[in-house]
DNA sequence: TGTGTTTAGTTGATAGAGTCAACAAATTTG
DNA sequence: CAAATTTGTTGACTCTATCAACTAAACACA
């Protein structure tokens, strides 16, 4: 295969993994997404899981995305309850944004779902294979 | 690494790779993308190069996108002069979509700029690594 | 051959996501 | 301290995605 031919169908299989992995998750939002937070929601709840308290800044900068639309998003979060802020006592510009207990029960199961997801993708590949291709992802 | 926290961290490096990647090719789309057909349409554009002429539909299930979308899309790229329309003699519930000649040196385009974004973006990989990351997802 | 079903594509309506610019307030830098 | 930078919010807008309703052609097959 071609140089640039190969990386064009890595764009296009990349792009595929998501869009499969999203409508997999979608088709069971109904049974877990009560809140309606929506994929985007998801992510941003499962990243917050990971570092919080934290400031909004550092999401935005963990997950490359735009700071008007994670501040509406977390605007949201708060409003349904799944997120609350606190103060930030080193920079007061921010406040440390953190899971409330509903926030923790929903990440619980967005990770099983999307983890069941993704376990359904990968089925092909052995444990070998999913651990190249993470790696190999991570290297990028 | 436990098992779902693989699966999780797959989705968040796959989705961070295609982020990546629009980031780059929109931050060239001054230069190039002139007939402002975006990422979606930039992507349609590479998908028909590869099977023209054809159906709509084909485009749909090569894509997995609904349509309803497509089908404005391909409006919007008839408009733009970038797709033409032939007869479908086959079946005349649809015709068959090709690219314009115009079409073709924007694909060409997109082609170059596209194989060039992700080739930063596997700077840090091995060409046997970047065969060996693309035949993973191909088998997924 | 006619009739019911399926498929291809279009359109309307609406919701979600992403981007850019302007802004206030707090912080950092020189 | 004054200037420049950073954090987060808001407004305005565009692009993307999804669902349902609909037309017309094609297909199934008794």
């Amino acid at each position: 295969m071609d140089h640039d031919d190969e990386s064009l169908e890595l764009a296009f299989q990349v792009d595929r993994f998501m869009r499969r992995l999203n409508a997999r998750v979608h088709s069971q939002a109904p049974a877990f997404d009560a809140e309606r937070v929506g994929p985007i929601g998801g992510m941003i709840l499962l990243t917050l899981a990971e570092v919080q308290p934290a400031p909004m800044t550092q999401i935005v900068t963990m997950m490359g995305r735009d700071k008007a639309q994670l501040s509406r998003m977390f605007s949201n979060l708060e409003g349904r309850g799944l997120v609350s802020r606190s103060e930030n006592r080193t920079d007061q510009r921010s406040s440390l944004l953190s899971l409330t207990a509903e926030g923790e029960d929903f990440v619980k199961t967005i990770k099983q779902v999307v983890a069941s997801a993704i376990g359904e993708l990968l089925e092909p590949l052995s444990a070998q294979e999913r651990s190249m291709l993470l790696k190999l992802l991570v290297k990028t």
